[in-house]
DNA sequence: TCCTGCCGCGCT
DNA sequence: GCGCGGCAGGAC
């Protein structure tokens, strides 16, 4: 008989020692895979997860298990498998992975169930377009990829498919990139289904964390909204897992272990079957290949609801307003538009992208950016760095690592105005207080926003109208529903492009589209200011014209060029070290023996991180980028200072 | 990873 | 004689 268990321990242990073999004692014979146990570690107590059932007996003398610790087990045989899944695939700790699953405390109560009967309350009829997707949906035995342009209904269809499913007596799983970005999808959900709802914040207490967490496996709460995190959430009967803002980067965990959230959700619907819907108005290019290659079924939603329309979209050539002398950060263009907005009551959401603060060089007279040409990654600009050699400001390559040095003159067009694009961005505010004195400006940025309910309170503002302009990072980009929202600026969209990254062109034409979707989406058509020094860029070009099949098409075909996913994999390995020549040393030893064994098709590069010094420790990055990487490490003993990330989600 | 046990030091 | 800090080794 099976008498062993292997057990995880949840407490932190070291490699090899994370799961350990006990003795089913006879009392607790009717023990579950995937039971929470007590079990004896020394001379105490400890609580641990069944992974398996053996009747092999270890070789060596084994404890007893001291108690079963609730009635249904915490994992259900297919979470025990995605555990597993997750700690292979992504080179974590099965203990990390197993933790995924499970709150930080249990604790043991007995929960009064909530659930309402009725659960259904009013609800909108769904359009003819709306309806021949969702039916699409039902009917496909695979993933479904909803395309949806903004304001074309996509919550509507979701809500439906929750409906069906609920009435069937199972479990729906949400996933949003952020609870706080989203109030109104939890607004829509609540309203229909009221307490069957559980809501998981990111921002929530331990204690908090674990009481949301016992009251969903103790009560099979029908409906779970929440972060990336909330597909591990207790659920007994999934039977529909939607992600909404599929193409959104935050899905991707950036701790170990460093999963994707859609690839995680596609090894589910393997091992479960359950209903899935990836949701978005501008799909990964990843997600998009895979529909196209008929892995997901493509559902389209092309209209916007009460038949309003995309706003038109302005460029503004900043490279002229340079010419002209107007050294502000608002084009003439936009100052006025700022100023009829004003005039007519209306509201104005001005829209800074602050990522990717690292210095590209930029003329500002041509627009030309300094590009590596073996990469075509923007290069980036560097002060001096004794600890690696680097004893003259330059531009670095954070690809392939090559050294150039910063160029004095434009070498396009010889003008001397060259550029340090990304810092001081900040400005923004103070200049439209100069410019606009009278009007109510709010910001909304990571800084601004840090404390708990922030966001919701600038969304509150806005409703009322107690808010003129609001200026933002890319947060102020997400699914919000503003009716009075007019003018939606954008200071300038190049900063993400020069971002030296494979998506970032991906990532501005998905912020410039989701962004220009915020204005207009009642009656009257919104619009849009997008300023640059690129007007030809394509990312920013199509955006213009809400062209994203155009886009998609431009794109793959630049990752088909450079060997990029979705056509290849990437792994990368970060060396982490207070001693700069130590991390560069161990990642040249590892590159050497990565270059050895790994056959020609793969390409390997060392280079140094983008933020190349954090916390006192030194970063030196090394890409495998081919078929198969995971298949190239295999063997290769990584030292404890590496970090390994499997599909990262950008390079630096 | 973290607990425990052991050793040595310093103070009484 | 004892208390404590530091360190090494093992955990089912």
């Amino acid at each position: 008989m099976n008498n062993y268990a292997e057990v995880c321990l949840k407490r932190r242990m070291p490699k090899n020692l994370e799961i350990l073999n006990y003795q089913i004692p006879s009392n607790l014979k009717d023990l579950k895979e995937g039971s929470l146990v007590k079990i004896p570690l020394r001379n105490s107590y400890i609580e641990g997860v069944v992974m398996h059932k053996t009747g092999v007996k270890p070789n060596h003398p084994v404890k007893d298990i001291r108690e079963i610790l609730f009635n249904h087990p915490v994992l259900s045989a297919w979470q025990i498998k995605l555990a597993k899944w997750i700690s292979l695939y992504y080179k974590a700790p099965i203990q990390k992975a197993v933790n995924l699953f499970l709150p930080p405390k249990f604790y043991k109560f007995e929960y009064e169930p909530v659930l309402t009967k009725e659960i259904l309350k009013e609800k909108h009829i769904l359009t003819e377009e709306q309806n021949k997707a969702y039916q699409k949906i039902l009917k496909t035995n695979k993933i479904s990829l909803l395309k949806g342009i903004t304001g074309s209904g996509k919550t509507e269809i979701y809500l439906h498919l929750a409906e069906k499913f609920i009435k069937e007596g199972k479990q729906c799983i949400l996933i949003v990139p952020e609870i706080s970005l989203t109030p109104q999808m939890v607004e829509y959900f609540e309203r229909i289904f009221g307490k069957n709802v559980a809501i998981l914040h990111s921002r929530l207490t331990e204690k908090q964390k674990s009481m949301e967490w016992m009251k969903i496996f103790l009560n099979d709460t029908p409906v779970i909204i929440g972060p990336r995190s909330a597909i591990f959430a207790p659920v007994k009967n999934p039977g529909l897992i939607i992600l909404d803002e599929e193409h959104e980067f935050t899905y991707k965990q950036e701790q170990t272990p460093r999963y994707n959230t859609v690839d995680v959700i596609k090894k589910i619907f393997e091992f479960t079957g359950v209903k899935v819907v990836l949701g978005s108005a501008t799909p990964s290019i990843a997600s998009y290949y895979d529909a196209l290659k008929n892995n997901f079924e493509l559902v389209e939603l092309n209209q916007r609801i009460g038949g309003a329309m995309l706003p038109a979209v302005t460029l503004v050539d900043l490279r002229n307003e340079f010419e002209k002398k107007n050294y502000s950060i608002l084009s003439e263009l936009l100052q006025e538009k700022i100023k009829s907005t004003l005039n007519s009551g209306k509201q104005a959401i001005l829209f800074l992208n602050k990522r990717g603060s690292a210095s590209a060089v930029v003329c500002r007279e041509c627009g030309y950016m300094e590009k590596c040409l073996s990469c075509d990654m923007p290069m980036t600009y560097h002060k001096i760095m004794p600890e690696s050699g680097i004893k003259k400001p330059s531009l670095i390559c954070h690809h392939c690592g090559k050294i150039t040095a910063p160029p004095l003159k434009c070498p396009v067009c010889g003008g001397l105005n060259i550029k340090y694009v990304g810092a001081g961005t900040q400005k923004v505010e103070e200049e439209i207080i100069k410019i606009f004195p009278k009007a109510k400006v709010a910001r909304a940025d990571r800084d601004t926003m840090s404390k708990r309910g922030s966001f919701e309170k600038i969304y509150e503002k806005l409703i009322k109208k107690e808010i003129d302009i609001l200026i933002g990072t890319q947060m102020i980009g997400k699914g919000l529903h503003l009716p009075n929202v007019n003018l939606v600026g954008v200071i300038l969209a190049d900063i993400g492009l020069h971002f030296p990254d494979f998506r970032s062109s991906e990532r501005t034409f998905q912020l410039l589209t989701q962004v220009a979707g915020r204005a207009g989406r009642t009656d009257i058509p919104g619009e849009v200011i997008i300023q640059t020094y690129m007007t030809e860029n394509i990312a920013i070009s199509l955006a213009k014209t809400h062209d994203y099949d155009s886009f998609y098409k431009y794109e793959i075909e630049q990752r088909k060029s450079f060997n990029y996913p979705p056509i290849s994999k990437l792994i990368k390995l970060t060396f982490v070290d207070p001693n700069p020549k130590k991390a560069l040393l161990q990642a040249q030893k590892i590159n050497n023996i990565l270059k050895e064994i790994a056959p020609h098709t793969y390409r390997i590069t060392l280079y140094p991180a983008l933020i190349f010094k954090m916390n006192n420790k030194y970063r030196w990055n090394i890409l495998i980028q081919g078929h198969a990487p995971e298949e190239v490490i295999q063997n290769v003993e990584i030292p404890e200072n590496c970090r390994v990330d499997v599909d990262p989600i950008s390079i630096g």
